[in-house]
This record gives C-alpha cells, sequence and structure tokens, in this order.
RNA sequence: GCUGCUAUGGCUCAGUAGGUAGAGCGUCGCCUUGGUAAGGCGGAGGUCACGGGUUCAAAUCCCGUUAGCAGCUCCA
C-alpha cells in the first residue's frame, strides 16, 4: 500500500495503518504533535485507519485542521468538567471557533466567574488524569437510546435531525460521551493551555425562537507561552478599544440622544478629513470624477432599485407632501440618476464617479458597536460604468487602487469572492459574466484569493478585501462587486460604435468601507498614535515657563504658516507635567523652549519616535515634518500603547 | 430585536445590612517660574439615566422606559 505525503515523498506500508502510525513512521515528533489527518482530502482521527493507497497529510496545531481537532477536544473537555461538576446541565453543542473553542449548556442559572475558575480547575485536573479518548459508531435507534438514557434532549434533537444516511459517531473520554463527528486529539492529556475567557447568552442553534442557553467561551494552546502571548493580545486590543481611545483623544463621541449616530468632535474631524483629502488626491490621480447626491429620495425609485423589496426593514423613510420618501442607504440608485443626465458614447466609457456619500441604515439596537457599526456612515463610493470588454481591466484598476490605499497605512490583508446568494435577482448568464470577470481579473493578477459560496449581493457577485491589523485581527473594508442588474433596471444605455445602443455593466467598489469604521480600524491599528501627515495635532509647543510665552507663540506660529497642526501649552505647570500629558495624547512631536533656546534661537526636539533628540533648528523641524506629512509616512506602532 | 449585566459630579470609579452622597483625575483660584512622564494649598461642581411603585424614609428594593457593555441574530 502507498501512502503519500504532503511534500510528494511515497511511503509503502504492508498492512492498514492509522493516520498516527503514519505520523510516528516520519518522525516521533511529528507523532507527538499531530492533532488530527487528511486522507485523500477529507479531514479524518488520528484513529483512522488507512486500507488503500491514499494521500496522507498530517495536521498539527500549526494548521487549521489540527487546530480545531485539538480545540474541539478542550470543548469536550470543558463539558465533561461541567458534567462532574454540575451533573444536572444539559449539553448542546460545542465547536472550536477562531480564536478557541465554546459550549453551549442549558442551566437554570448562568455560570459565575467563580465557577468558570472551578470548571478550569476541573478541566486541568481531566488532562491530567490522561483519559484516552475511543471513538464509538451506533446505528440511530442506539443513539438516541444512548442520549435518552443519559438525558441529554438535545444531543437526540440533534440526532433526529441528521440525514438519513448520515454515520453516528460518539466520542468517550473517561465516564464522558458526547455525540461528536470528530477529529480528536487521542488523549486529553496535552489540553492544558486553556483559559475560559467569558459567559454569554446564545440561542440553541442560532434562532432567536428558541431557548436562551449559556455559552462559555475558552481558548487552548499547545504551550503556555503562546496561551499568554494570546492573553496579552487580548489585553492591548482592550487597550486600544477605539471607543475608549476615541474619548480620551477627544475624536467623538457617541450620544444617547443618537444611538448609532457618532458625533465627531474637531480632532477627530481633522483625522476624517485628512483621509477624505488623500481619498480625493488618489481617485483624481486614477481618472475619477466626484458627484454628490441627495440623502432622501423618493420611494419609488428604491422600488426600481430592488432595495425596498430586500431591505425595507432596514431603511429609514419619511413623507413629504404626502408623498412617501427613503433616506438613502447607499448611493447607487442616485448614481443611476446622475448618468442617466447625459447621452453617453462609447468613448466616454470608462466613467469612473465617485462619491463620499451619507447613508443611513437601521441597524438593530444590539448590533450597534462604536464606529464599527453605526446607523449613519460615509461610504467612499464610486461608480464604474463601462462596455463588457473594459470589466478586466476596470477590476484590476480597482484593485490595484485599495491595494496602495492599503499598503499606505501598512495593513496586510487577503481577498475572498462571494457568488451567487440564494436570494437574488437577475438571470444565470448574467451572474456568470460577471462572476468570471471578477475571477478572471484577480486571475490575470495572480491575486491568491477565497471563494465565499452564496454570500454576494442581491445583484451581483463581489470581491472583498479582509485586512489585517497590526495585532492580527481582520477587518472586512474594501469590496467590488460587478452589477449587471441596476443598469437594466434604470435602463442605462450608451451608443456603441455601430450607432446601436447598449447597456452599460457597472462597478460598486469602496476603499476604506465606511469611512468612520476606517477610523476606527485605524484608532486600534496605530493604538491613537496616528502617523504625523494623520495626527490631528502634529507638534505640541510646551514653553518651560511663562517668560517663554512670546517665543513659544513664535514657534508655533512658523509652524502654522508651514502648514503644520500645532498647538500650545501655556498653563504655568512644570514641563515633566505638560510632556506627560502630550505624550499621552500622541502628538508624534514636542517642542519644548525655554531661555537656552530663546537664547540660541532653537527649540529642544523630543518626538514620539526618538525620545529626547536635543536641540535643534526649528527649520529643519520643518523641513523633516512636512516630508513626512508629504510622503504620508505611515510607521505602525506594533508594541504596546501608552499608558 | 433577543438573553444577561450596567447606569453615581466633565472623566475613572467607591458607596457595605434602605436613614437624602465620597475619592482620584480634570476644572477654577492662590503659591511655586520650574529643562524632559504627575509641585503644594484651597474652592466650585451631583434633584445618583428617566418615569412609576413599595416604605415613616430609596442612589440602594420592585416594575417600566432609554442608553451602554458582552454574546446571539443581522450587516445591501
Amino acid at each position: 500500500m502507498k501512502i503519500t505525503l504532503k511534500d510528494g515523498v511515497v511511503k509503502e506500508f504492508d498492512n492498514a495503518v492509522s493516520v498516527y502510525d503514519i505520523a510516528r513512521s516520519i518522525s516521533e515528533g511529528l507523532a507527538r504533535n499531530a492533532c488530527a489527518g487528511i486522507v485523500n482530502g477529507e479531514t479524518k482521527d488520528l484513529r483512522f485507519i488507512v486500507e488503500n493507497d491514499a494521500e496522507v497529510n498530517i495536521c498539527t496545531f500549526d494548521d487549521e485542521v489540527g487546530k480545531e481537532a485539538f480545540r474541539h477536544t478542550a470543548s469536550h473537555v470543558m463539558a465533561q468538567a461541567i458534567k462532574r461538576l454540575y451533573p444536572e446541565t444539559k449539553l448542546a453543542i460545542g465547536p472550536s471557533i477562531a480564536d478557541g473553542f465554546y459550549y453551549d449548556f442549558d442551566r437554570e442559572k448562568p455560570f459565575s466567574p467563580e465557577e468558570l475558575e472551578e470548571i478550569e480547575k476541573e478541566m486541568k485536573k481531566i488532562a491530567k488524569e490522561d483519559l484516552a479518548l475511543e471513538r464509538f459508531e451506533l446505528p440511530r435507534a442506539e443513539a438516541i437510546k444512548l442520549m435518552e438514557d443519559r438525558q441529554e434532549p438535545y444531543k437526540v434533537e440533534l440526532i433526529n435531525d441528521l440525514p438519513e444516511d448520515a454515520v453516528i459517531s460518539f466520542y468517550e473520554q473517561g465516564e464522558f460521551i458526547d455525540l461528536c463527528a470528530g477529529p480528536h486529539l487521542l488523549s486529553t492529556k496535552v489540553i492544558k493551555a486553556i483559559k475560559l475567557t467569558s459567559v454569554a447568552g446564545a440561542y440553541w442553534r442560532g434562532n432567536e425562537k428558541n431557548k436562551m442557553l449559556s455559552r462559555i467561551y475558552g481558548t487552548a494552546y499547545t504551550k503556555t507561552s503562546d496561551l499568554e502571548a494570546y492573553l496579552t493580545m487580548m489585553e492591548e486590543a482592550k487597550k486600544r478599544d477605539h471607543r475608549k481611545l476615541g474619548k480620551e483623544l477627544k475624536l467623538f463621541a457617541l450620544l444617547e440622544e443618537g444611538p448609532g449616530f457618532p458625533f465627531f468632535l474637531p480632532k477627530g474631524m481633522v483625522l476624517k478629513n485628512t483621509l477624505l483629502e488623500y481619498w480625493r488626491e488618489i481617485h483624481k490621480e486614477a481618472g475619477y470624477v466626484e458627484v454628490s447626491t441627495p440623502i432622501i429620495l423618493s420611494k419609488e425609485l428604491w422600488e426600481t432599485s430592488g432595495h425596498w423589496d430586500h431591505y425595507k426593514d432596514n431603511m429609514y423613510t419619511t413623507v413629504i407632501d404626502e408623498h412617501d420618501f427613503c433616506v438613502k442607504p447607499m448611493n447607487c440608485p442616485g448614481g443611476m440618476l446622475v448618468y442617466k443626465q447625459d447621452m453617453h458614447s462609447y468613448r466616454d466609457l470608462p466613467m469612473r464617479v465617485g462619491e463620499i456619500g451619507l447613508v443611513h441604515r437601521h441597524e438593530k439596537s444590539g448590533a450597534l458597536h462604536g464606529l464599527m457599526r453605526v446607523r449613519c456612515f460615509n461610504q467612499d463610493d464610486a461608480h464604474i460604468f463601462m462596455t463588457e470588454e473594459q470589466i478586466t481591466s476596470e477590476i484590476s484598476g480597482v484593485i490595484s487602487l485599495i491595494d496602495s490605499v492599503y499598503k499606505l497605512f501598512g495593513f496586510k490583508y487577503h481577498i475572498e469572492l462571494s457568488t451567487r446568494p440564494e436570494d437574488s435577482m437577475g438571470s444565470d448568464e448574467a451572474w456568470e459574466l460577471a462572476t468570471n470577470g471578477l475571477r478572471d481579473a484577480l486571475e490575470e493578477n495572480n491575486i491568491p484569493y477565497t471563494v465565499n459560496e452564496g454570500d454576494g449581493a442581491f445583484y451581483g457577485p463581489k470581491i472583498d478585501f479582509h485586512l489585517e491589523d497590526s495585532i492580527g485581527r481582520t477587518w472586512q473594508c474594501g469590496t467590488i462587486q460587478l452589477d449587471m442588474q441596476m443598469p437594466e433596471r434604470f435602463e442605462l444605455e450608451y451608443t456603441a460604435a455601430n450607432g446601436s445602443k447598449k447597456r452599460p455593466i457597472m462597478i460598486h467598489r469602496v476603499c476604506f468601507g465606511s469611512i468612520e469604521r476606517f477610523i476606527g480600524i485605524l484608532i486600534e491599528h496605530y493604538a491613537g498614535q496616528f502617523p504625523t501627515w494623520l495626527s490631528p495635532v502634529q507638534v505640541k509647543v510646551l514653553p518651560i515657563s511663562e517668560k517663554f510665552a512670546d517665543y513659544a507663540n513664535k514657534v508655533s506660529d512658523e509652524l502654522d504658516k508651514a502648514g503644520i497642526r500645532v498647538e500650545t501649552d501655556h498653563r504655568a505647570e512644570k514641563i515633566g507635567y505638560k510632556i506627560r500629558e502630550a505624550r499621552n495624547e500622541r502628538i508624534p512631536y514636542i517642542i519644548v523652549v525655554g531661555e537656552k533656546d530663546e537664547a540660541a534661537n532653537k527649540v529642544s526636539l523630543r518626538s514620539r519616535a526618538n525620545g529626547e533628540e536635543g536641540q535643534i533648528d526649528l527649520k529643519d523641524v520643518i523641513e523633516r515634518i512636512q516630508q513626512e506629512i508629504k510622503t504620508r509616512v505611515s510607521n505602525v506602532n506594533t508594541g504596546v500603547s501608552v499608558e
């Protein structure tokens, strides 16, 4: 029997072997670290017996599949601990997730933090007991009986809902048995570096009509040091939470008077306008023009676009002179009307029309979250009208534009292609053409991507950009959508070379997505330490005492004239105190002026990056800062934030 | 929207068993005029989110509303 390994090496075996044995034949170390295997493309247990020639890939914690098996086993260990401590608890489901695992339980009281600690202790005990996990399968009737005997009604329901031909498997460790497809580790022994992180409510099977269960979240790693690094990262994330920093740095405010409608304060407004300035600059270079369409438009328009049918529950409406109007949740219908203001020739295409559009969407109260999820926000939208032949090159152009934006901020990113959802409009042919257009552009540019089946917009497929911030979290921001439905519904036309009327194809696209949300992401990405070009205040001038107020004013006037955003702290405080405060405000440059500086006609510079830099000519400081602003240097601080 | 938790001066938070409020920071005033992460003293500032109820008495107990937090669901 021939087993082909992931690096192409072929191993010969006389008899059927388990995945674990294959791992051991490679090395003891691999066997020790193995969590699961992939046999002919299917995820399998280490216990799985390979009987014929096969391709086998051994997965450790470093592989997604291995990590899932590891954490799934951790969730079983947690369930076992809970059944030991609180036997009346009913088990629901417990999978692994991105950063760890959870398990849902049905219990009278929610779990308290003290109980979490008890559970954690019991889990560590179970690990020490080194219980072997055994897999077994049962026919449906016996499976149901087993779970009925163990008084697990949720498991009985799950089994009843399994398809006729499903294999019903269980995993057993010590006295604990759980319905589970696997895979799982061989023993509880390695589940040591664990932490239960939180308790929350969650509906049985995710349906809000069902009973609310208690969900315990936890995480597990192979090494204590990795667990600690993760917990430190979580702490760091909490420290740079944009809601906290937004308040501290006086960027924006969220008030009870406007739930989900953020107020931008003067400093936040500088940030926003600076981003928009940049946006306008690069779009002008890329051949875009800019328009602005109204916030309130007639209901009929939204019926034409299809938005009313699909999203009326999330749209704000109003009545003007007895006519129904809607507050726009998207800019595209307005963009359609702009296109129709004129006749278009094929020579005019592609037409790239940008719009910073303020949209409103009625989000459920529980969905609101700082600037990340709001009820009104600005989209950095653009609609590109083009011919079929132009699809690939236009998509490529947008991809490279978005790429340059993310690079500027130091974001890594990956791309997902989302295909036709169930609830959608348009013909199969149109969808195929559009989906292929996106795919071709990605492939022509050699851009790796994953496919997200059925996650497209109702009017077309899309490419989504998921960017990764400085502490490893991902955010979906940019998107490129190809749309053949809106031009049809709005009867857009252009005159082709032969004089016939043709339908243009359109792209909807955003780089930032929501500007508000992008600002939220930037706050967390930079931990409030914005690069100089973005900093609301770029220099703070601190006179040593009131005697040097005039000199400080002179210095700050020169900075101001040089186009640098400057503030001067004239309070009668000690210099150490003023520095401390300016640092907490994350200001990139601090200028200290006192007797020595005035005498030498220089300034003492302190930069956020290098600390104290000594006495220096103001002219040199200005040049350096101007250069940083001009080139938009964006050095990301991944270290621990101030305070 | 659902479940749970929370709401006290501008900010961060104390307030134990119901007896009409405290601290630190900030702010203001005075002293200090100080060279790289908090100088000292003093003052002002709160109908304890809002509306009901229980009680001789409610920041504290109960009900409702609003907003926030965590999670679920949703996110064109």
